[in-house]
DNA sequence: ATTACTGTATTAAGCACATAATACAAAAAG
DNA sequence: CTTTTTGTATTATGTGCTTAATACAGTAAT
């Protein structure tokens, strides 16, 4: 798994932003512990204190919870998880269509457009 | 037309592109004078400076020139248009799939969540 | 008991972004 | 001829991001 930073916006968020979609995605399982702040930081390549921003967010927005001494877990609320994922689909889809609309182009364009690269 | 600036990213790039945007779509017709610099900078809200420097991106793309007094043309390069409209719309199709990948969809299913919302 | 690891906090430094306030030369407008 | 408008350039200031280098308290492992 490798962490896609895109140069010129700030690192934090897109830290926070992949951890979230990771954990939507089971890639770390609800209940599981994360890896530690310092390891995260390692992985990425990005200074421990950036990777601990990045995990504050995460916890404001429920995904994770931190045991001070034992790590952080992710939750184990299906609930939680469930609305985090039908949120950032959505966006991504929204997001989407307004890019789209902004280009020029109609809705049935977008989606045709759409069809002919899932070839 | 409005301008939709996201607070916590760079300014200027977000700028360079609605205005490359609008030019893809014909807001800004090939071979039209676009606003002045402080003209666009006072439509955006930003400092004029800031405006600067997106059109200077602009310019490095091809899609306009300046004309030091006269104002800024829009390229009549119907060539560079179209080059520059598949690009970006390539690039949008392609974020899309990378995002609803990362998020644990695959490829039929970002396409099927794609035609629900367009009802 | 000692060591290692956990999340967390603090301080300092460097850097890019954005704004503000001007200034200039050249051409168009009056 | 004078005024306005054009793109462009310069300097200074404030702010947020990022890194670096520590430090601390509490828990688990040995």
């Amino acid at each position: 798994m490798d962490w896609k930073l895109d140069d010129g916006r700030p690192i934090w968020p897109q830290l926070s932003q992949q951890l979230a979609w990771r954990i939507i995605a089971g890639v770390y399982p609800p209940g599981s512990r994360l890896p530690s702040v310092r390891e995260l930081a390692a992985e990425a390549g990005v200074n421990p204190n950036t990777m601990q921003r990045a995990l504050a967010q995460l916890e404001q927005e429920g995904l994770a919870r931190a045991d001070r001494t034992a790590g952080r877990l992710v939750t184990r609320d299906a609930a939680v998880l469930e609305a985090a994922r039908l949120r950032e689909a959505r966006g991504v889809v929204r997001d989407y269509f307004e890019a789209m609309s902004a280009l020029g182009y109609t809705g049935e364009q977008a989606a045709e457009l759409l069809k002919e690269e899932i070839k």
